[in-house]
DNA sequence: TCAATAGTGTCTTTAAGACATTATAAC
DNA sequence: GTTATAATGTCTTAAAGACACTATTGA
């Protein structure tokens, strides 16, 4: 089917080809400080995003996503994934592709087709992260703050539009886990939707989970070796069942 | 902040670059054919996707998703955009970008970084359909059979996911109505549904989106300029009332 | 004791699910 | 009357929503 006669009759070099193709990622992670009032209490959690500061041409000195071009033997994602260990010395994280910035002249360096991912990341897991090469600093901004910095690029926009993905991932997927240790109490995981998802709220949260087949079957009560209940009290007097997502896949409909 | 100075650092001809970014589309239509048994009645409908028979090399013969590269004056999306109007001579309709494909020699032309869209295409815009430069032959085949087909590429794979992606908005958002006039039967979205999702079963369907609030204001009864209830009887001896989707965008949750 | 979080009781309303029944009108 | 589709009646069960109330235990 593909004869060499034929194969003579294309050549790439006669069309105008893209410089680059970078995959950007934006890392968000839930940092928790404790609150200062009280002995044992919920802490205090807000969502971050993980920006660096660039130290070279172009946009020398601004705050931009991390990210780095793509190379010809891997995928999009295995760049993006060599970008995160790289940033942050984390892998085997949620990262998922959300979209392609195409726009002529998005980068002065030239014709650049950026593929932007998000990662979701422990707090904990970022204790390694470090600046490399290309980034004069790293650090976390909470997301509200970073929205209205002046980033690199068409940086801004990439954020939200992830953003806004992670939100609605957020309500329709099980990805609060990612944020969650393995086994979690009602508080925590309501905790986290609402760090994600300011508006959301339940006034009988708990209970509409507990309450059987409301959850789907994507969550279930952990139990001890002898079958009992497990329970946690990191975060109040009264002790609080613990939870774990199953590996049940949620599905949605709007026509129920 | 950008230099002179630090600008001559920097040249894309250094790198390896891209040989191309190709936009490919999945385009889906449901076809409707009369039952042959009966006067009035629901028509059979079937999802099909557009193909068109390559006439050069690569995969010379073989049947492939449209698409072509983009330029570099132009968005992925514009291209998409252009290379369906150049194909099927249709504008104006759903077109959603969902995933790339990257892996090194996935196409014998060299680096070569495929965009793909899915459209959604009803079955009248269609009639324009020709054959253009870059194919022998375009034709719609039901999905079922072009999952089946050796196609081009890796264009198996992305049909494959479209068609996952597709099922999955048809569940989760308003696409039925690509698919539809804009008034319509209950039975007609119903039937709609079920082309694309085969598996969606719903014995109390109608009752469900007529008793309110389950249908979460997307969907409204058509009135005529006398305010009483319109009906057609396109379909059936009984008339059954239209419908309309409404403007409003539905939000799921799996946390209710 | 109180503070902070966890969880239950109770009642009302709404929706889901099943399934039989009735309605309409062309033929 | 038959046929194909449209729509309602009725009953049962499950879930949502509100909100007051009780539980636990360290400090």
């Amino acid at each position: 089917m593909q004869t060499p006669e034929n194969e003579t009759n294309y050549s790439a070099s006669k069309y105008r080809t893209p410089d680059g193709a970078p995959a950007d990622i934006v890392i968000f992670t839930i940092t928790s400080t404790e609150k200062p009032t009280a002995k044992k209490s919920l802490p205090n959690r807000e969502l971050q995003v993980l920006l660096i500061e660039r130290k070279q041409w172009p946009f020398t000195g601004q705050w931009a996503l991390p990210g780095g071009f793509s190379k010809e033997t891997e995928t999009i994602l295995e760049s993006a994934k060599r970008e995160l260990w790289e940033e942050t010395g984390v892998d085997d994280v949620h990262i998922e592709y959300f979209n392609v910035y195409s726009a002529p002249n998005r980068d002065p360096r030239g014709w650049m087709i950026s593929h932007a991912f998000f990662a979701l990341v422990h707090e904990d897991d970022l204790a390694r992260r470090r600046a490399d090469d290309d980034a004069a600093d790293v650090r976390l901004f909470p997301v509200e703050k970073a929205l209205r910095m002046e980033l690199a690029f068409d940086h801004r926009q990439i954020l939200t539009d992830a953003l806004q993905r992670v939100r609605q991932q957020m309500m329709t997927t099980t990805i609060a886990k990612e944020f969650l240790p393995d086994e979690f109490t009602m508080s925590e995981l309501y905790q986290v939707i609402q760090t994600v998802v300011p508006e959301f709220e339940d006034k009988n949260f708990i209970r509409k989970i507990t309450s059987t087949q409301s959850r789907k079957g994507i969550i279930e009560e952990v139990k001890d070796r002898n079958g009992q209940p497990k329970l946690s009290n990191q975060y109040s007097q009264r002790a609080a069942q613990l939870y774990r997502f199953t590996d049940v896949v949620p599905t949605l409909s709007i026509y129920s």
